[in-house]
DNA sequence: CTCCGACGTCCGCGTTTCGTAAGGAGCGAA
DNA sequence: TTCGCTCCTTACGAAACGCGGACGTCGGAG
């Protein structure tokens, strides 16, 4: 890796490729990306970022739309070509055709020049945001597992997982309160929000997660059991055979 | 309530906080902007503006490069280190490295001397129209969909969409919040904005949206169904098939 | 006035999900 | 080992849910 990376916290934020003919802007939008904590790649025309980009997949283009050679439009039709990626379009201000075409050909978003340079660190963050879920809601993670509450998905290991609604709060609930041990009434009640019920209920529903969140549902190492109390969410802690 | 706060209807449009060490030209400026219905505020120095900011924070700060003591671009990166704001340089004429200075420290436009108050004014009102966009005149797009909010025209795929009112403000929501779940009775205050009534409206409405945008109605890619919970609009992002 | 589109409501239908029951397996203690 | 309790697994009926089609109303355009 090269430059930057500054302290700021948030560690390597993503690899941005700018793509600008002009230098001056090239150069401003470059250092307020780098400042901002991202790894910038640069380029100035079109052929040059598509090498760039098969050099190293950035993470989102801010792309110049007026490009000597070939047109920005172009050059995000072919990146998208190899791949989904995030683009942000600079567009002249007014023309009103351009931004709506560099949407349609699949801009997630665009600013409109003159631009101020934070306007633009603000749209990549709200962009690679939307593009990413693994960062910015508080989403909740552990052993393979991901829970984004508000998107309402769960995934393991990257793929989604199609858990019901009970499944979904249940894990949730576990991944929430880990290494901790709950009785079938207390996720009755945590869960379901019942104060009674027939607890078995509890039960075929721990075991349907288990099916679907477990390697190995015969062995569960994620959701164990605990003997003569209930059950509890362990984030693997050692490996036993 | 404070000073003037013009009656012209409009009431507050924005705290102006105007610096700047000669007192003529912050005289004439404050005046303007006051008159364009403005609140100002004023500093004539580095840490004054910067005590000024902290007692009432500016929506946008009309700064003077050439600052006594602590110089404007010094000013301009505090403020920004206190909270994200739109700034106006005020630079000497032709000093082109002034202006590339100013914005790479974020300022959203210069302003070079002299200058016609007018056009100060006029640059106010259009950097705080553009750093505003979050008020929902911006263009929203997603997967070959273009929303433009304030001509109330949608596309698909460059293809115009014919959408009624309701298809059109529920899509819009749905761009405007992407990857979220949002049950029945959200949508229902969000879009229609009612706080009850038959959530089998809002399922309908989905379903004709989704005849419009979908390119297999029967099987949504974009507005999805979370079962139990609602719907969610997804990019769609990376997932083949 | 009539026609037409938009909107809200309602009603079956197919599907998914839930809760419960019942038998079998596992675990611990004597 | 055997016994007693707990947990697992499977199956199934019932309920919930979403979907599509259709209907009546309202208001604007012709």
């Amino acid at each position: 890796m090269q430059q930057s990376n500054r302290a700021g916290g948030a560690g390597a934020r993503g690899r941005v490729l700018v793509v600008d003919d002009d230098p001056t802007v090239a150069e401003v939008v470059a250092g307020y990306l780098d400042r901002a904590g991202y790894v910038v790649d640069r380029a100035d025309d079109g052929p040059g970022a598509l090498t760039r980009a098969a050099a190293h997949w950035p993470d989102l283009v801010v792309l110049d739309l007026m490009l000597p050679g070939m047109d920005g439009l172009e050059v995000c039709r072919r990146m998208r070509g190899h791949g989904p990626v995030p683009v942000i379009m600079l567009t002249a201000r007014g023309d009103e055709d351009d931004r709506i075409l560099g949407l349609e050909v699949g801009a997630d978003d665009y600013v409109t020049k003159p631009f101020s340079p934070r306007e633009l660190v603000l749209r990549v963050e709200s962009v690679l945001r939307r593009a990413r879920p693994e960062a910015g809601t508080r989403m909740l993670s552990a052993a393979g597992l991901t829970v984004d509450p508000a998107a309402r998905r769960a995934t393991k290991n990257g793929t989604e997982l199609a858990l019901t609604i009970r499944e979904f709060d249940l894990l949730a609930f576990f991944l929430r309160n880990q290494g901790r041990a709950y009785g079938r009434e207390d996720l009755m009640r945590e869960v379901w929000g019942w104060d009674f019920g027939d607890l078995s209920t509890v039960t075929v529903h721990v075991r349907r997660l288990r099916g679907k969140v477990e390697d190995d549902p015969a062995r569960p190492r994620l959701i164990q059991t605990v003997w003569g109390v209930g059950y509890r969410f362990e984030t693997d802690a050692g490996e036993e055979d």
